[in-house]
DNA sequence: GCACTACGCTACATTATCTGTAGCACGACG
DNA sequence: CGTCGTGCTACAGATAATGTAGCGTAGTGC
Protein backbone atom coordinates (compact mmCIF):
# COMPACT_ATOMS: atom_id res chain seq x y z
CA UNK A 1 0.00 0.00 0.00
CA UNK A 2 1.80 3.03 -1.39
CA UNK A 3 1.84 6.37 0.09
CA UNK A 4 2.05 8.67 -3.11
CA UNK A 5 -1.27 10.51 -3.55
CA UNK A 6 -1.49 14.14 -3.76
CA UNK A 7 2.23 14.83 -2.72
CA UNK A 8 3.58 15.58 -5.99
CA UNK A 9 2.88 12.25 -8.22
CA UNK A 10 0.02 9.69 -8.44
CA UNK A 11 0.13 6.75 -10.33
CA UNK A 12 -0.83 7.74 -13.42
CA UNK A 13 0.34 11.11 -13.94
CA UNK A 14 3.74 10.04 -15.41
CA UNK A 15 2.20 12.34 -18.06
CA UNK A 16 2.80 15.71 -16.02
CA UNK A 17 -0.81 16.47 -16.52
CA UNK A 18 -3.18 17.02 -13.30
CA UNK A 19 -5.96 15.28 -15.39
CA UNK A 20 -4.32 12.02 -15.37
CA UNK A 21 -3.48 12.18 -11.94
CA UNK A 22 -7.37 13.53 -10.99
CA UNK A 23 -8.50 10.24 -13.49
CA UNK A 24 -6.43 7.78 -12.01
CA UNK A 25 -6.82 8.11 -8.52
CA UNK A 26 -10.79 8.70 -9.32
CA UNK A 27 -10.89 5.36 -11.04
CA UNK A 28 -10.20 3.49 -8.44
CA UNK A 29 -12.64 0.93 -6.89
CA UNK A 30 -14.73 2.91 -4.40
CA UNK A 31 -12.99 6.19 -4.99
CA UNK A 32 -15.94 7.77 -7.11
CA UNK A 33 -18.99 6.28 -4.77
CA UNK A 34 -17.16 7.37 -1.73
CA UNK A 35 -17.20 10.91 -2.69
CA UNK A 36 -20.99 10.11 -4.31
CA UNK A 37 -22.33 9.02 -0.83
CA UNK A 38 -20.64 11.47 0.95
CA UNK A 39 -22.07 14.81 -0.66
CA UNK A 40 -24.69 14.90 1.60
CA UNK A 41 -23.72 15.05 5.16
CA UNK A 42 -20.75 13.41 6.93
CA UNK A 43 -20.77 9.66 7.69
CA UNK A 44 -18.91 8.27 9.78
CA UNK A 45 -16.47 4.74 8.34
CA UNK A 46 -19.12 2.29 9.26
CA UNK A 47 -21.95 4.26 7.74
CA UNK A 48 -20.05 5.08 4.61
CA UNK A 49 -19.33 1.37 4.73
CA UNK A 50 -23.03 0.79 4.92
CA UNK A 51 -23.85 3.10 2.17
CA UNK A 52 -21.28 1.48 -0.44
CA UNK A 53 -22.41 -1.98 0.10
CA UNK A 54 -20.74 -3.21 2.29
CA UNK A 55 -17.44 -2.60 0.53
CA UNK A 56 -14.20 -4.20 2.78
CA UNK A 57 -13.32 -1.91 4.97
CA UNK A 58 -9.92 -2.37 3.64
CA UNK A 59 -10.31 -0.82 0.69
CA UNK A 60 -12.45 1.86 1.92
CA UNK A 61 -9.99 2.78 4.20
CA UNK A 62 -7.33 2.77 2.07
CA UNK A 63 -9.72 4.86 -0.66
CA UNK A 64 -10.26 7.54 2.27
CA UNK A 65 -6.94 7.99 3.17
CA UNK A 66 -5.68 8.67 -1.02
CA UNK A 67 -8.91 10.86 -0.92
CA UNK A 68 -7.66 12.59 2.28
CA UNK A 69 -4.55 13.30 1.26
CA UNK A 70 -5.89 14.33 -2.33
CA UNK A 71 -7.40 17.05 0.03
CA UNK A 72 -11.03 15.99 -1.19
CA UNK A 73 -12.47 14.26 2.29
CA UNK A 74 -11.20 15.00 6.14
CA UNK A 75 -12.06 13.29 8.93
CA UNK A 76 -14.03 15.81 11.59
CA UNK A 77 -13.38 16.71 15.06
CA UNK A 78 -16.24 14.44 16.73
CA UNK A 79 -15.14 11.39 13.90
CA UNK A 80 -16.75 10.80 10.16
CA UNK A 81 -15.63 11.92 7.31
CA UNK A 82 -17.14 14.36 5.29
CA UNK A 83 -16.18 16.20 1.93
CA UNK A 84 -13.34 19.48 2.10
CA UNK A 85 -14.36 22.38 0.32
CA UNK A 86 -11.86 21.06 -2.28
CA UNK A 87 -13.94 17.50 -2.28
CA UNK A 88 -17.32 19.43 -2.32
CA UNK A 89 -16.39 21.10 -5.81
CA UNK A 90 -15.40 17.98 -7.36
CA UNK A 91 -18.81 16.60 -6.15
CA UNK A 92 -20.42 19.55 -8.14
CA UNK A 93 -18.58 18.18 -10.98
CA UNK A 94 -20.02 15.09 -11.05
CA UNK A 95 -23.72 16.06 -10.60
CA UNK A 96 -25.27 16.12 -14.05
CA UNK A 97 -23.67 12.55 -13.88
CA UNK A 98 -26.70 11.81 -11.75
CA UNK A 99 -29.17 13.39 -14.34
CA UNK A 100 -27.03 11.33 -16.78
CA UNK A 101 -27.35 7.96 -16.00
CA UNK A 102 -31.27 8.18 -15.74
CA UNK A 103 -30.90 8.77 -19.39
CA UNK A 104 -28.27 6.21 -19.92
CA UNK A 105 -30.52 3.49 -18.28
CA UNK A 106 -33.43 4.75 -20.65
CA UNK A 107 -31.18 4.25 -23.61
CA UNK A 108 -28.83 1.47 -23.13
CA UNK A 109 -31.68 -1.55 -22.44
CA UNK A 110 -33.99 -1.95 -18.79
CA UNK B 1 -14.09 -12.15 -17.75
CA UNK B 2 -17.97 -11.82 -16.89
CA UNK B 3 -20.38 -10.26 -19.35
CA UNK B 4 -22.84 -8.11 -17.86
CA UNK B 5 -22.39 -4.56 -18.19
CA UNK B 6 -25.47 -2.76 -19.28
CA UNK B 7 -27.74 -5.58 -19.76
CA UNK B 8 -29.32 -4.64 -16.60
CA UNK B 9 -26.79 -5.46 -13.78
CA UNK B 10 -23.63 -3.88 -13.54
CA UNK B 11 -21.41 -4.61 -10.18
CA UNK B 12 -22.14 -2.26 -7.75
CA UNK B 13 -25.94 -1.70 -8.57
CA UNK B 14 -27.57 -3.52 -6.31
CA UNK B 15 -29.19 -0.50 -5.23
CA UNK B 16 -30.79 -0.19 -8.30
CA UNK B 17 -30.29 3.04 -8.84
CA UNK B 18 -28.37 3.94 -12.32
CA UNK B 19 -25.92 6.20 -10.43
CA UNK B 20 -24.30 3.26 -8.87
CA UNK B 21 -23.93 1.42 -11.76
CA UNK B 22 -22.28 4.28 -13.72
CA UNK B 23 -19.80 5.57 -10.89
CA UNK B 24 -19.08 1.49 -10.84
CA UNK B 25 -18.31 0.98 -14.02
CA UNK B 26 -16.25 4.17 -14.53
CA UNK B 27 -14.99 3.53 -11.49
CA UNK B 28 -12.52 0.39 -13.12
CA UNK B 29 -9.18 0.65 -13.75
CA UNK B 30 -8.86 3.03 -17.28
CA UNK B 31 -12.64 3.62 -17.97
CA UNK B 32 -12.35 7.27 -17.27
CA UNK B 33 -8.99 7.59 -19.09
CA UNK B 34 -10.40 5.77 -22.20
CA UNK B 35 -12.66 8.05 -22.31
CA UNK B 36 -11.24 11.08 -21.86
CA UNK B 37 -8.42 9.91 -24.41
CA UNK B 38 -11.15 9.55 -27.12
CA UNK B 39 -13.10 12.58 -26.37
CA UNK B 40 -11.25 14.31 -29.07
CA UNK B 41 -11.01 12.02 -32.30
CA UNK B 42 -11.36 8.31 -32.82
CA UNK B 43 -8.28 6.19 -32.14
CA UNK B 44 -6.91 2.74 -33.09
CA UNK B 45 -6.49 0.18 -30.30
CA UNK B 46 -2.88 0.54 -30.29
CA UNK B 47 -3.29 4.11 -30.54
CA UNK B 48 -5.00 4.01 -27.36
CA UNK B 49 -2.54 2.40 -25.54
CA UNK B 50 -0.47 4.30 -26.25
CA UNK B 51 -2.25 6.94 -25.22
CA UNK B 52 -2.83 5.11 -22.20
CA UNK B 53 0.76 5.25 -20.64
CA UNK B 54 1.60 1.85 -22.70
CA UNK B 55 -1.13 0.20 -20.34
CA UNK B 56 -1.63 -3.59 -20.94
CA UNK B 57 -4.08 -4.42 -23.96
CA UNK B 58 -5.87 -7.27 -21.13
CA UNK B 59 -7.52 -4.65 -19.54
CA UNK B 60 -7.43 -2.68 -22.70
CA UNK B 61 -9.93 -4.56 -24.19
CA UNK B 62 -11.55 -5.14 -21.40
CA UNK B 63 -12.77 -1.78 -20.80
CA UNK B 64 -13.44 -1.15 -24.30
CA UNK B 65 -15.88 -4.12 -24.34
CA UNK B 66 -17.59 -2.85 -21.28
CA UNK B 67 -18.04 0.81 -22.56
CA UNK B 68 -18.98 -0.35 -25.80
CA UNK B 69 -21.67 -2.51 -24.24
CA UNK B 70 -22.62 0.62 -22.25
CA UNK B 71 -23.22 2.61 -25.81
CA UNK B 72 -20.69 5.01 -24.57
CA UNK B 73 -17.99 3.55 -27.35
CA UNK B 74 -17.67 2.06 -30.67
CA UNK B 75 -15.81 0.24 -33.03
CA UNK B 76 -15.65 2.14 -36.38
CA UNK B 77 -16.24 0.53 -39.53
CA UNK B 78 -12.48 1.51 -40.89
CA UNK B 79 -11.11 0.32 -37.38
CA UNK B 80 -10.78 3.15 -33.92
CA UNK B 81 -12.45 3.59 -31.30
CA UNK B 82 -14.29 6.72 -31.15
CA UNK B 83 -17.30 7.88 -28.87
CA UNK B 84 -20.66 7.39 -29.73
CA UNK B 85 -23.21 10.15 -29.16
CA UNK B 86 -24.19 9.08 -26.11
CA UNK B 87 -20.22 9.03 -25.15
CA UNK B 88 -19.31 12.08 -26.09
CA UNK B 89 -22.23 13.05 -23.74
CA UNK B 90 -20.33 11.64 -20.75
CA UNK B 91 -17.44 12.90 -21.86
CA UNK B 92 -19.29 16.77 -21.59
CA UNK B 93 -19.86 16.14 -18.11
CA UNK B 94 -16.13 15.31 -17.57
CA UNK B 95 -15.11 18.46 -18.87
CA UNK B 96 -15.15 20.50 -16.39
CA UNK B 97 -12.94 18.45 -14.61
CA UNK B 98 -9.85 19.50 -16.38
CA UNK B 99 -10.19 22.91 -14.81
CA UNK B 100 -10.76 21.40 -11.78
CA UNK B 101 -7.80 19.52 -11.29
CA UNK B 102 -5.52 22.58 -12.97
CA UNK B 103 -6.24 24.15 -9.13
CA UNK B 104 -6.49 21.25 -7.44
CA UNK B 105 -3.34 20.80 -8.37
CA UNK B 106 -1.90 24.14 -7.03
CA UNK B 107 -3.77 23.82 -3.67
CA UNK B 108 -2.47 20.19 -3.40
CA UNK B 109 1.22 20.98 -3.08
CA UNK B 110 3.71 20.37 -6.17
C1' DG C 1 -14.00 0.11 38.06
C1' DC C 2 -16.66 -2.47 34.64
C1' DA C 3 -19.42 -3.93 30.93
C1' DC C 4 -21.29 -2.16 26.66
C1' DT C 5 -21.27 0.28 22.62
C1' DA C 6 -19.35 2.70 18.65
C1' DC C 7 -15.51 4.86 16.62
C1' DG C 8 -11.23 4.73 13.20
C1' DC C 9 -8.30 1.52 11.68
C1' DT C 10 -5.56 -2.89 10.78
C1' DA C 11 -4.23 -8.18 9.79
C1' DC C 12 -4.53 -11.86 6.98
C1' DA C 13 -5.86 -15.57 3.88
C1' DT C 14 -8.56 -15.97 -0.26
C1' DT C 15 -9.98 -14.40 -4.58
C1' DA C 16 -10.42 -11.16 -8.33
C1' DT C 17 -8.15 -8.06 -11.28
C1' DC C 18 -4.26 -5.84 -13.69
C1' DT C 19 0.48 -6.05 -15.81
C1' DG C 20 3.68 -7.33 -19.29
C1' DT C 21 5.07 -10.00 -22.96
C1' DA C 22 4.02 -12.72 -26.57
C1' DG C 23 1.29 -14.08 -30.30
C1' DC C 24 -2.98 -15.12 -33.18
C1' DA C 25 -6.13 -14.22 -37.56
C1' DC C 26 -7.35 -10.87 -40.84
C1' DG C 27 -6.61 -7.45 -44.25
C1' DA C 28 -3.92 -3.89 -47.06
C1' DC C 29 0.32 -2.66 -49.36
C1' DG C 30 4.22 -3.55 -52.11
C1' DC D 1 5.14 -13.82 -50.98
C1' DG D 2 6.82 -10.65 -47.00
C1' DT D 3 5.85 -6.95 -44.20
C1' DC D 4 3.12 -3.98 -41.92
C1' DG D 5 -1.00 -2.50 -39.14
C1' DT D 6 -5.46 -3.77 -37.50
C1' DG D 7 -8.51 -5.85 -33.37
C1' DC D 8 -8.06 -9.16 -30.10
C1' DT D 9 -6.40 -13.16 -27.00
C1' DA D 10 -3.26 -16.31 -23.76
C1' DC D 11 -0.82 -16.84 -19.88
C1' DA D 12 2.37 -16.34 -15.89
C1' DG D 13 3.47 -13.13 -12.40
C1' DA D 14 2.38 -9.07 -9.67
C1' DT D 15 -0.98 -6.20 -7.51
C1' DA D 16 -5.23 -4.86 -5.46
C1' DA D 17 -9.86 -6.09 -3.57
C1' DT D 18 -12.85 -9.18 -0.63
C1' DG D 19 -14.48 -10.94 3.64
C1' DT D 20 -13.86 -11.87 8.33
C1' DA D 21 -11.86 -10.97 12.42
C1' DG D 22 -9.97 -8.03 15.78
C1' DC D 23 -7.16 -4.12 17.82
C1' DG D 24 -6.91 0.43 20.69
C1' DT D 25 -9.53 4.34 22.05
C1' DA D 26 -13.41 6.92 23.75
C1' DG D 27 -17.98 7.72 25.51
C1' DT D 28 -21.96 5.86 28.04
C1' DG D 29 -24.58 3.86 32.09
C1' DC D 30 -23.97 1.68 36.69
Amino acid sequence: MAKQAASGKVRGSRTGRPVMALLDLLGRRWALRILWELRGEPLTSRGLRTACDEASPTVLQARLTELREAGFVELGDGGGYGLTALGRELCETFMPLHRFAERWRSKSGA
